[in-house]
DNA sequence: CCTTTAGTTCGATGTGTGTCAACATAGACA
DNA sequence: TGTCTATGTTGACACACATCGAACTAAAGG
């Protein structure tokens, strides 16, 4: 892979997905891609990995480090899953223990949705 | 209590529910009460509504102009009714029509929540 | 009373959630 | 190399909840 691209490009308005809520209604494509990240943290246990991932050093931790949201392993793993699929998280295996990270552009894309609505 | 404080109070931190995200982890509590407002969010009929009102004039809508969303008026209605539960929209009757109206600061703080969590 | 508008009840169907068991991967050690 | 242990993921199942529409009820106005 090519190192040709050292740009900063540090976008303020990040916007992978759709158009804030107040601007105009929505397309049922568009609901229908937002509300698969909004349903993702639409769960208490989900909301509390998300947070446990989030507000670890770094934005990343260990599934062992977050474990203790009182349902089992299997369940844990399941419910990392489904944030990774809603493209909120993303994994890296290093070495034994498996790694996951918060999505920062995303999630600041989903914040200016609200806010933006809030503004108007 | 003396009226001294008189200040316009416009604050820009919000916070009528939970701490950010990425501030630390969610209690169970935090979680579930986070949860069922994101959940609201997490259906795409749902979404479109929320849209449709937000980007109405002045923040507010009646239901005959926002169900054309492709369900019928009585699953709008459970939507809405959702909505409502979950602190996103406040509902007053006018006469014949019922005028739905989205509650700024609840949308401002799911705003912050998130985008503070990216902040970090 | 009749019409319009919206909310409620109720039941069928679909989707999500959580657990156990089995499987995959990585490291340690003889 | 072979095996043992620790860490996560996946699959299958039961259970609970959400969704949606048909029919009914309630409220406002002519």
């Amino acid at each position: 892979m090519s190192n040709a691209k050292a740009l900063p490009l540090l976008e303020p308005t990040v916007e992978p997905c759709c158009p804030p809520l107040a601007e105009r209604p929505l397309t049922a494509e568009e609901a229908e891609r937002t509300a698969v990240m909004f349903k993702a943290l639409g769960d208490p246990v989900r909301l509390r990995l998300f947070s446990s991932i989030a507000s670890h050093e770094g934005g990343e931790a260990c599934v062992c480090d977050i474990s203790d949201v009182g349902v089992s392993q299997p369940t844990v793993s399941h419910h990392l899953k489904k944030l990774k699929e809603a493209g909120l998280l993303s994994s890296e295996r290093r070495g034994t223990w498996v790694y996951y990270r918060v999505e920062p552009a995303v999630l600041a894309a989903m914040g200016q949705l609200l806010t933006r609505a809030a503004a108007v």
